[in-house]
DNA sequence: GGCGGACTTGACACCGTGTCAAGCGTTTCC
DNA sequence: GGAAACGCTTGACACGGTGTCAAGTCCGCC
């Protein structure tokens, strides 16, 4: 099935798209630009990709695999408190934005018109929110979610405020470095979901 | 210039295009759909607005006038102190945000490719930062600003919060109802912007 | 009466997506 | 060795939406 050598025309095509959509922040990035990226003929990429749709959401499973996104979520998941687990969480996803940003966004502009962007968008969206959802319930069970937010509130929130939207908000037109943004969300969230700890035996003030 | 009755075809055409937007989440919007909804002519629709972009441009500042944006935001720019001045303007601008919803996403949609729709648009987010920028500089002249955020740090932040896809994350996706995403986005801008009271001379724990 | 402005009608160019058909060069398998 | 199968190329075309153009019609109004 490959062409001849080691990376099949189907690679060729993902990584193409992958390189344009990269390059151009504002750049079309047509069927035919794709192809002749890739080197190849534009029925070549219709043969691989009957939509465009189809392309864009191709091009993001791949930087998925390529970039290796359970790894990076990893460390959240294995984290041992709920305030960690958020922490962690918020750091993996929202370095990875950056990442997937160009893509994401040729995919939301397909969204408006193309069911299946559509569908495939908000599948990503559903699969990044059970995320949030695991460390607002890891916060619960170790009673530090803010008793003001029930729990799927919580998650509503936190879902937002780590949507790409904000992160193109608040780094791509704030110029925000993504240090500072990765900080500043943390704070956010704590200052949001997380109730103070129970100060336990001694009522020390303490200022963390 | 009008037409013959009180109404000049221009603002026929602008209310149709308000019209259409507004029925239709996800519907298309097209040029010659707002000329059979105004009852007229594709080519008059050219004749008022060159441009797709300018139509749209027109009929956001079209909303604005009919629904009184600034008497709107009237009450915040009247508040006395920094913390109700955060609480109005956020009040104001999050239940405008509905009105001018389904204009601003076809404006968005046509600042991928238009560059004068991104830039009128740029410059109503522009106009809607400076109303984040005052009531951040209240916060601050009342010593009520948290210590941890620069002013502009701090109105960047209070600017993406009340972005329309923060609202449209959490009502339009996450079905919120409008009362309650106020109440929330107040909550998290003061989390996130307001530092406790100075609890003056006498010190008594208050939990409010 | 005739002028000018607002609008209509119908045609057309352009661009990007998606489709179709024929052809070409390798590989594979009998 | 020959034929079928495969992956790709070439070139054409339909369609839909935007934007343009030219001629014509219907007004009110000086």
């Amino acid at each position: 099935m490959p062409r001849s050598k080691d990376e099949s025309t189907r690679t060729l095509i993902l990584k193409a798209c992958r390189r344009l959509l990269e390059a151009g922040p504002g750049q079309a990035v047509r069927m035919s630009d794709v192809a002749k990226a890739a080197g190849v003929s534009r029925q070549a990429v219709y043969l691989h990709f009957p939509k465009r749709a189809d392309l864009l959401v191709e091009t993001a499973r791949h930087i998925d695999a390529e970039e290796d996104v359970d790894a990076r979520l990893a460390p959240s998941r294995a984290a041992k408190d709920g305030l960690s687990r958020l922490d962690l969480y918020i750091e993996a996803w929202g370095n990875y934005i950056p990442v997937v940003m160009p893509t994401a966004r040729a995919l939301i502009a397909m969204s408006d018109t193309d069911e299946d962007a559509r569908a495939a968008w908000d599948n990503r969206m559903a699969a990044m929110r059970h995320g949030c959802e695991a460390a607002v319930r890891a916060l619960k069970n170790d009673g530090r979610l803010t008793p003001e937010l029930e729990a799927d509130r919580a998650t509503d929130l936190l879902w937002s405020l780590l949507s790409v939207d904000h992160w193109d908000n608040l780094v791509g037109r704030c110029g925000w470095s993504q240090p500072d943004y990765i900080a500043q969300i943390q704070r956010l969230a704590r200052a949001a979901l997380v109730k103070p700890a129970p100060q336990a035996r001694t009522p020390r003030i303490t200022s963390l």
